[in-house]
Formats: structure tokens, sequence, C-alpha cells
RNA sequence: CGCGGGGUGGAGCAGUCCGGUAGCUCGUCAGGCUCAUAACCUGAAGGUCGUAGGUUCAAAUCCUACCCCCGCAACCA
């Protein structure tokens, strides 16, 4: 292992109120991803998800529930531990907003707002959609026949006058732009960033962040009447992960600020607006990163609750298997952009790209060493300019794989990989040592040497995005489980000739539904 | 003229910053191979690079105008 330079990751936290669906688990497996890598790469690595449950929307589901909110919480809140263990996701903290420590975090933070004069008392008048958690202006409600007023998502609005407290975004402006210029990577991919900036030159308002018509949520230090707006406890909750508010701990000085906040586009601007204006006002620093991801359709449809067509992550990982499903998420689609799942575009994925290319190619060296070579890796000879070729570019994977994955480019660093393999299959084609076998089979012997190696590459490089189908090839390799990690890459952790090897198994099935060729 | 992103062979993308053989995957067609999960390899066909002008010896790439699609436009997990 390496110096173990921190790196801490996040997921954004759930809201307890949904089923977990594809969005979730994208979100998760894209972190998990970039999680692992940078394990294997010699990172320390802090990863956080977790459940954002409080709110006048979880209050009101409880109720209709019959049950108190903490229970309830509880409950919801274990359908998203489920999923991430689902996922495989290698999570070290599992955040929830109703822990204690969650509590003295986010008051910890409303006072060092407070004792930087951040934080005042005025009133909130606005027309409020209970079922968005949100406020309104006259110009965005439209007014229904019977008087009523309808929120652009739909949504009946009520007209609301609250005391609340502020924060006093619109002095952050200037310092917020100053905090883009100087941190051109901080928000990502581009596109998104040049939004945030435009929004924030636009100008800011103050935030309000205290209710009063509800109590489920972090109460107000000095003020009970007044619950934290959702927003600013949700956000928190990345710093109360590595043990605000000790900001002298060991755990938070070593690991904020975060490396990246991995989240859906419908959230930049509460991460990449109020969340570091929030964290300078209290003197903490901001994080070094916000990448936003793109969203999914299903078969070319928007999808919704209304039609019906949410995709169920459980029912897609039953269907394909989980490292296919991990596979596809970050494979089909450049990352940040939407992306569209469908059944046919998924098969096509992991039959074409696991099965044919990948798979098969696992499968026909390590049955010709199985068949020829006593189960035993060969002796290679000297290698020839072809061999070489072959080694360096699997050996050589580590530097792009690691530009790629700085910038979340997943899908370049999988065609990186992939590169890989399809030269691994024409090398083969090209050095026939089914031929060999015959005519010098100490050749052969080196051949299936460097397809072998060649193989081991390849599987160090997918061992983020598929851990399980990549840990049964190295398994297959007999790659011994403490030289599974990116040190291990080129002639450092080449292989051993002569090391018995296990009897070879399929790792990527074939779909074979009968909607297979639709 | 609110801000921004994009329009490249049947599909999805790269190339555009720093002009000079238009590249990749899938699909189609034709060969090859037979080790392997009916998998693999090679080759071919297919594009006036949104439209119209301009600069240049030369433009997908620079400039101008226009058309179309998509995000954002304040508290929408």
């Amino acid at each position: 292992m390496s110096d173990g330079t921190p790196f801490y990751i996040t997921t954004p936290i759930y809201y307890v109120n949904d089923a977990p669906h594809i969005g979730h688990a994208y979100t998760t497996v894209a972190c998990d991803v970039l999680a692992r890598f940078k394990r294997l790469d010699g990172y320390d690595v802090r990863f956080l998800t977790g459940t954002d449950e409080h709110g006048q929307k979880v209050e009101k589901a409880a109720e209709a529930a019959g049950e108190a909110p903490q229970p309830f919480t509880d409950r919801m809140s274990g359908n998203f531990r489920d999923l991430a263990e689902t996922l495989l996701a290698s999570n070290d903290i599992f955040m929830r907003t109703t822990e204690h420590r969650h509590r003295l975090a986010s008051q910890g933070i409303w006072n060092a707002l407070v004792a930087a004069g951040d934080i005042y008392l005025g009133s909130y008048a606005g027309w409020y959609s209970v079922r968005d958690e949100a406020f309104f202006t006259e110009t965005e409600v439209t007014k229904r026949s019977d008087g009523a007023r309808i929120a652009p998502t739909g949504a009946e609005c009520e007209w609301v006058e609250e005391p609340s407290y502020f924060f006093r975004l619109s002095e952050w402006q200037d310092r917020l732009l100053a905090f883009y210029e100087a941190n051109p990577d901080f928000i990502g991919p581009q596109s998104r960033r040049n939004e945030v900036v435009s929004f924030v030159r636009g100008g800011l308002q103050d935030l309000s962040v205290s209710r009063t018509t509800f109590n489920w949520g972090v109460p107000v230090p000095g003020d009970d009447a007044h619950v934290m707006y959702v927003w600013l406890d949700a956000l928190t909750n990345y710093i109360t992960g590595v043990g605000y508010p000790e900001t002298d701990s060991v755990s938070f000085q070593r690991h904020w600020p975060a490396d990246l906040h991995m989240v859906g586009k419908d959230i930049v601007r509460f991460h990449a607006v109020y969340w570091p204006a929030f964290l300078m006002a209290a003197g903490v620093a901001p994080p070094r990163r916000v990448y936003a991801h793109g969203w999914w359709t299903n078969e070319g449809e928007k999808i919704s609750k209304s039609l019906g067509n949410v995709i169920d992550p459980y029912d897609l990982i039953e269907r394909y298997g989980l490292d296919q499903l991990r596979y596809f998420l970050l494979r089909e689609v450049p990352f940040g952009n939407d992306g569209d799942f469908s059944h046919r575009s998924m098969v096509q994925r992991m039959n074409g790209e696991l099965a044919n290319d990948y798979g098969n190619l696992v499968q026909r060296t390590l049955s010709m060493i199985a068949r020829n070579c006593g189960g035993r890796l060969p002796e290679p000879g000297p290698f020839s300019t072809g061999d070489k070729e072959l080694l360096g570019e699997a050996g050589g994977l580590l530097g792009a794989l690691r530009a790629a994955m700085d910038r979340q480019a997943f899908h370049e660093a999988l065609e990186e990989i992939w590169r890989v393999v399809r030269a691994a299959n024409a090398y083969i084609a090209r050095e026939e040592p089914w031929t060999l076998r015959k005519n010098d089979p100490e050749r052969m012997g080196t051949v299936l040497y460097v397809a072998a190696e060649a193989i081991r590459g390849l599987a160090l490089a997918t061992l983020p995005f598929m851990p399980d189908a990549s840990g049964r090839i190295l398994d297959q390799l007999a790659v011994d489980p403490e030289a599974r990690d990116f040190e291990a890459f080129g002639e450092a952790g080449a292989l051993r000739p002569g090391a018995a090897l296990p009897k070879p198994q399929g790792v990527f099935p074939r779909f074979t539904g009968e909607e297979a060729q639709c």
C-alpha cells in the first residue's frame, strides 16, 4: 500500500420518503466504484451514504402510516441500507440525520452561523406546497377555478406566513463567485458549472432556514419553536460523518474537506451554492468538488410515478445480475449525460461486451491452460514484440484509468479497459495457440502465459466496477488476495509460472431469456 | 436579443481549444479461425460533419447569420 492520501466521497443522503429506484442505485454505484478504485490505488478512503429523515413530508407520511416519525424513518431508512448492501456498496459510513451526533453537528453549524452574524430572525410569507416542501412565489403559482393555488409541480399550495430565521446568502454572492473562479474544478461537468455561475451572477436572496409549522426536525438552538430547514440539516450530514463539530478531531482534520460530493443534476444548486456558502460562513472549508450526473429514462420514456415506469434496482439485479448492472450503468452513458435504460441495450452490453468479449477471453485462455498445460500456469519463454506489446497495454492501464476516474469519466475508463480486452482477443487469434500446441508447445505456453497475465491486469482494472466477477477471475488465476491492488499492475505482480489453477468456470453468463433477440 | 450545452455514416459517441488523410462501439455485408460462453479475428459498404454565406492554398475545426433539440432561470431529494 502506498502513502494513504485521504479521499472522502459521498452520495447524497436519500430522502426516506422515496422508494429506492434506479437513480439511487446509479449514484451509489458510481460512488462505490470510485471509492473502490481509490482504495485499490492506496488511498485512505471514507465513503459516506445515508438517509435524510426530517421534514414535514416525512412527518405527514409517518402520520398517514399510523406510526411515530422515528420508527417510521427507522423502517424507511432500512430500505436504503439494504439497497447499499445489495449493490455491494463499500460505504464505511451510513449517516442518518436522526442520529444524535447529527443533531449536535447541525446545531453546531447553526451556532457557528449565528456567531458569524449570518443568521437573523425575520418572517416568511408565500405559497407553500407541503408535497414539494417548498415555497413558491406569486408568479410561479397558478390559480385553479376553485381559487386554490397550484405549484408548477401540480401540487396544491396554501398561504403561509411564519416567523423564520434567514441566512444572509445575499452577502455571499461575490465570495462564491471568487471561489468558483479560484476553483475551476469545483463543479462538474462544465455545463453545470456554467449554470451555477450564471445563477449566482444573477444575484442571491437571503435563504429561509427554519420552519415553525412542524416539529420533525432539528430544533433551532435557543428557539424551540423552530426546526432547522431540511436542506441545512441534510447538507450538514457530510461533516457530521467525519466528526463535526469536533473540528480538531483526527477524523475531521484528515477527511474534511470532502474530495467529492456526487449528486443528481436536480440538487446541484444546494451543493454548489448554499452548501459552500454555509460552510464558508461557519468557518469550515468547502468541499473540493461537486459532480452532477444525469437522469435515466426507461425505454425512452421519462420515469415518473404517475406513468408507473419507475425502475426497481432489485428487479434489474435479479434479471441481469449485479455486476452486469453496475457495468451497464457506468458504461452505457457518458457520465454526466442523461441516459436511457432499455432491455435491448442492457442485453447488448452484457452479452456483447461482458460475455463475448471479456468473459470469453478469460474462458478460452483458461480452458487451453487447463487442457494443455496440466492445469498449471505455463513457464513462459522469451517474449516476442507482440507479447511485450500486449503485456505493456494491460500492465500500463493504470495511468489512463486514473486520469479518467479523477474526472469521473467512468465510460472512458471502461473504454480503455475494453481496448485491451479486444487487443487480447486479437492477440490470441494472431498467435493461434491451438496450432502451436502441435508445432511448438513451448511457444504455446508463452502465449497462454501472456494472455493470462493480460487478463490479470484486466481483472485488476475491472475490480472496482465489477468486484464479484473480477474477484472470481483473479481466483481462477490463483492471484493472492494480498496481490489484488493497483501496486500489482504490470511486472510487480506478475503471475507465478507453475501455479496450479482451479478448474475454469464462466463468470459472465449470457442473457438467454426469451427476449434476448429483441 | 436572459444564461448555457448540443446538432458528425442506420443507432450512440470522439474529433472542434492549437485549421491539412473524418475515428470508435453497435448494426449491416463478405471472408478467416475453430481454443472458447453459436463466442473470437480480419476486411468492406455507408457521412456534402444542422442550413446559408465568409476568411484561407486548405474548415467538422475560425468568423457571421439563421433553423432545430436540450438544460438553467431561487428555495421542485
